[in-house]
RNA sequence: GGGCGUGUAGAUCAGUUGGAAGAUCGCUACCUUGGCAUGGUAGAGGCCCCGAGUUCAAAUCUCGGCACGUCCA
């Protein structure tokens, strides 16, 4: 069965009723008795452009989300709501999404799973969010946005234990005393939808709330979770009832100022500085001045009304709808030609999208974001891309850094942000820098692909294009900007291509979203209770008593050698692989049975041990922990938080963990960096990290529930990943770093002794890897720098100090002394083909020379090239080498009589045989090689008898 | 996480089916000039990123590494 009807006492109360809509199908709610639509259809108009639906907010732009954001926030406080602080726009807590794309994405997974309680309850949010499916409408639909303001009231209720704080009625009731109270809105324009809603294994009924042709929020009732065997049917899928049921809301903030505004675009209502001054500064004055008689005002008033009921989405053919726009305005007494039209609205729609861009940038770097070349720093670099191409197409000479400025200053003035708007803006410059040189290589790129087409074509070919985007990032339009400019006049790209490559790039991707399932290495029963830690209370732990509850033989192959069984114990020491720490190793004994232990790993809620062999269900075994490697293992987890803050100190407030790995030769550490770094930058972070180590004596460890951990410290708690469950372990080392890691470490930082950061490398752009050793490690390490560089100066018998001197200076001689050895063969050659002598004959006027040399090929063509590459005496020279297995080189001067006369290729052919080999080459240079060195006299002879000599 | 591309002279880049390492700018010297800009001639400058493999022969093909770029999720 599906979702029952939404019948509400607020609905009767009210004076709405119930139809169903003409269009859509779908039911809705209405005071309007002659209402036909749901209000949100392809025959909906905007009802609001020029004639503000929601009154008393005179201000624009930043002022009026403010006063907007502000008066939502208020009236849910009054019906006791608690406010709570906006997320960051980067979902850190969040493995499966980069970016925050809904209010009810600050909650997910673990306050919607039920595990974990949320921050207040009642609770109501203005959440920054960032979504950037739809970053190719922004600016052309006239109501796109990539980052937008949700504001939202939640409630999480849990029917089951009696906390029930309210659900639908309450609600929707609340929402119309908002929408008609606070913000005067009268009833007969307001219709509720009902439209169920699912996604990400929840469902639920929901309602759209639509006022003027648009859908200013969405109140969802989350109350099921996808089930095989549930018996509620939405959508070809089954659901159940959970026992969370959730009130999602959502109400756009951009939309009701947009409502309140009444402007032709969303974007006029809140970003209406910048584009006024985008709009100065690409001379927009100057296009419209050239048609005086064109209704500005009307034209784009009509437009955005088409707007609310065309479909403006990615990858709509922009001939087509361009046409369609055209004849609709018609319709409305809006005459504008094709030429008129494009040269409005074109950049008028870039003018909109820079502001909306630049947003989304700055909230994501304002967080700390990198760009990059994957991952979440693609997002931003991708958008900077954006907002560059979009500046270079209105001609704008204003770098983006200033407009970065701008936007800050007007749009974001007074926002707390992790990083610094000098921050900010310095990655801006560097990605415009990055941006200029991609430019100016893809020139070079465009000219080479070209070469093999004439000037006069008109296509490039679609792989061409495919090839130019995906290899060197160069958008189809640039290519034909380019192209343009090198002298292919008339290229141009093909209608729909876009539409293709987006089509292709999803086809790619989806072939490549495969999951990797987690492998079992051993069959572990469900009843086996969990094993408990040992390591947390007492990292100092060597040995323990415990009982065997589980031991079956490995499965797979994916195990240390020796290893054979999978053993879980009631208690354990042993610290199992997890946070990028390696588990531990030792052994485990009975009384008579003694097997070492080759690894520790997790699975599910059970440690495994694993074992050279198998022990009894019941064995009360001794566990006996190699310390030294665990000690190891320590130091260099202690040690990757400690570079980690320091890192955090010297570079900025930016560096965020992308990942680490701790063995006993090593520590890695990887962080968020925006340039590549350098010796300089690794000593002054090593210098940091062991001030720590001599300034703190201490570590703080504890155990918080996730909503007071997120409460206390925030999400930059998570560097290392998004931890499941409600406990969290942090590790606290004074206030250089803290982090929630669940990995074993030091108490005291006095045990690593010291710390060296050995050497950084990329991982991607924007992740540097710093590679870090400590404690024992770090004098491993220096013992076998000094060997290195010991060995390598007893070579030259010079004290270590010289070495750098003395190798460069046998590197330069090495070259020279090459170079010379070169000449000098040559200059052999030279003597001895000159003279005359046996090697050196004449036959009508071209000068043989068949000789045995010694060297490889390379110096045979050395030789060759003095023989014959004077074109003032034609030669023909064979030269035969004993080396690597017997060589032959034959050349003729070109374009003289010794070419018109021998064929190099032919002799060859006819004495390679002795020496058992083959070979080719060119008429005037033939090479080739065999494998009988001793039949090189035969092959040479044989030449001269071929030759007549 | 997946796909694609690039590492050649001080700089920017060519290099065809594997067969004699190139151009332009810059540098040095000389010529032209009263001097400079310019023009002309000659020259110097290369571990073709590193390491294996295939081959008679690798800048070129294959594999691995390092560095860089780029698109998609």
């Amino acid at each position: 069965m599906g979702l029952p009807p939404i019948d509400l006492a607020v609905f009767r109360n009210e004076g709405y009723s119930r139809k169903k809509c003409r269009i859509t199908d779908l039911w809705f709610w209405t005071t309007d008795p002659v209402r036909e639509t749901c209000g949100d259809t392809t025959e909906d108009e905007y009802t609001f452009i020029g004639a503000p639906l929601i009154e008393g907010y005179p201000m624009r732009g930043k002022a009026l989300k403010d006063a907007m954001r502000e008066s939502f926030l208020q009236f849910f406080e009054r019906v006791n709501h608690t406010r709570i602080h906006p997320y960051p726009v980067l979902a850190r807590w969040r493995d499966d999404i980069h970016l925050t794309i809904a209010s009810i994405a600050d909650f997910q997974p673990h306050v919607t799973s039920g595990e974990v309680e949320p921050p207040a309850n009642p609770l109501t949010i203005s959440q920054p969010c960032i979504r950037l499916t739809d970053v190719d409408a922004v600016g052309r639909s006239g109501r796109h946005l990539t980052t937008f303001e949700m504001m939202a009231h939640h409630a999480f209720n849990r029917p089951q234990e009696g906390k029930l704080y309210y659900w639908m009625e309450e609600c929707v009731q609340y929402c119309h005393d908002l929408m008609t109270g606070t913000f005067g809105i009268d009833t007969s324009e307001i219709t509720y939808v009902e439209n169920p809603w699912s996604g990400g294994g929840n469902a639920g009924a929901a309602v759209e709330v639509i006022v003027g042709g648009l859908e200013l929020a969405t109140l969802v009732f989350m109350n099921l979770e996808e089930h095989p065997e549930g018996d509620i049917e939405l959508k070809g899928d089954f659901y159940r009832e959970m026992p969370l049921q959730i009130i999602d809301t959502g109400y756009g903030l951009e939309r009701f100022c947009w409502a309140a505004a009444g402007t032709p675009t969303i974007y006029e209502a809140i970003y209406p500085e910048t584009v006024a001054w985008l709009k100065e500064l690409a001379g927009f004055e100057s296009i419209t001045s050239k048609w005086p008689s064109l209704n500005l005002n009307k034209l784009l008033g009509e437009m955005s009304r088409l707007n609310g009921i065309m479909n403006i989405e990615p990858g709509v053919d922009a001939e087509e709808l361009r046409s369609t726009f055209i004849r609709r305005l018609s319709e409305r007494g809006v005459t504008v030609t094709v030429e008129q039209f494009s040269a409005v609205t074109e950049p008028l729609s870039k003018i909109y999208a820079i502001p909306d861009h630049l947003h989304a940038l700055s909230n994501m770097l304002g967080d700390g974001l990198v760009p990059s070349n994957a991952k979440a720093g693609y997002l931003a670099r991708m958008l900077a891309r954006r907002t560059l191409r979009l500046r270079d197409d209105l001609g704008l000479k204003v770098s983006l850094a200033e407009l970065g400025r701008h936007h800050l200053e007007v749009n974001l003035a007074g926002q707390t942000m992790k990083q610094s708007p000098d921050g900010i803006l310095g990655i801006l410059q560097l990605e415009e820098e990055r941006y200029g040189e991609m430019i100016r290589k893809g020139g070079n790129v465009i000219v080479t692909q070209l070469q093999h087409f004439a000037k006069d074509v008109e296509t490039i070919p679609d792989e061409v294009l495919f090839q130019l985007n995906d290899s060197h990032g160069l958008a189809p339009d640039t290519v034909v900007n380019l192209a343009r400019s090198a002298g292919w006049n008339n290229v141009q790209v093909r209608t729909g291509f876009a539409a293709e490559m987006a089509e292709r790039h999803a086809r790619i991707a989806k072939k490549a979203a495969q999951s990797v399932e987690a492998k079992t290495i051993v069959e572990v029963m469900d009843n086996i209770p969990t094993t408990v830690p040992l390591y947390y209370d007492d990292v100092q732990q060597k040995e323990f008593d415990a009982s065997v509850l589980s031991c079956h033989p490995l499965i797979g192959d994916d195990h240390p050698a020796g290893a054979t069984h999978g053993v879980v114990l009631d208690k354990t020491c042993f610290y199992p692989e997890g946070g990028g720490q390696e588990g531990d190793y030792g052994s485990l004994s009975t009384d008579s049975v003694h097997h070492q232990i080759l690894n520790t790993r997790k699975q599910g809620q059970h440690i495994i041990h694993l074992t050279s062999g198998p022990f009894e269900i019941g064995d009360l075994v001794h566990g006996r922990l190699d310390w030294n490697r665990r000690k190891q293992l320590m130091d260099h987890h202690t040690s990757v938080h400690i570079v980690g803050g320091a890192a955090r100190r010297i570079l900025g407030p930016h560096i965020y963990q992308a990942g680490s790995n701790k063995s006993i030769e090593s520590g890695r550490l990887d962080i968020t960096h925006f340039r590549r770094l350098g010796r300089d930058d690794l000593d002054a972070i090593e210098g940091i990290a062991n001030d720590v180590l001599g300034k703190i004596q201490r570590t703080e460890k504890t155990e918080l529930n996730r909503k007071d951990a997120d409460k206390k410290y925030g999400f930059d708690l998570y560097q290392g990943g998004a931890p499941k469950g409600n406990s969290i372990r942090i590790l606290r080392i004074a206030d250089h770093d803290i982090q929630a890691c669940g990995g074993t470490h030091h108490d005291e930082l006095g045990q690593i002794g010291s710390i060296r950061v050995i050497r950084s490398s990329a991982v991607q752009d924007g992740v540097e890897r710093l590679h870090i050793v400590a404690g024992q490690a770090a004098l491993d390490y220096a013992r076998e720098q000094d060997e290195l560089l010991r060995k390598a100066s007893d070579v030259y018998g010079i004290p270590v100090s010289e070495l750098p001197k003395t190798t460069e200076r046998f590197y330069n001689e090495w070259k020279d002394q090459r170079k010379q050895i070169q000449q000098l063969e040559a200059e052999i050659v030279r003597l001895r083909t000159q003279g005359g002598g046996d090697d050196s004959h004449d036959i009508d006027g071209v000068r043989i020379v068949v000789m045995e040399v010694t060297g490889d090929l390379k110096k045979m063509t050395k030789m060759l090239k003095e023989l014959t590459l004077d074109a003032s005496t034609p030669t023909l020279a064979v030269l035969g080498s004993r080396e690597g297995g017997g060589k032959l080189m034959i050349a003729v001067t070109e374009n003289t009589a010794a070419s018109e006369r021998y064929n190099a290729v032919d002799l060859l052919r006819a004495i390679a045989h002795h020496i058992n080999g083959g070979g080719g080459g060119r008429p005037t240079l033939a090479q080739g090689g065999g494998s009988n060195p001793d039949g090189l006299n035969d092959a040479l002879t044989a030449a001269r008898t071929s030759l007549g000599l």
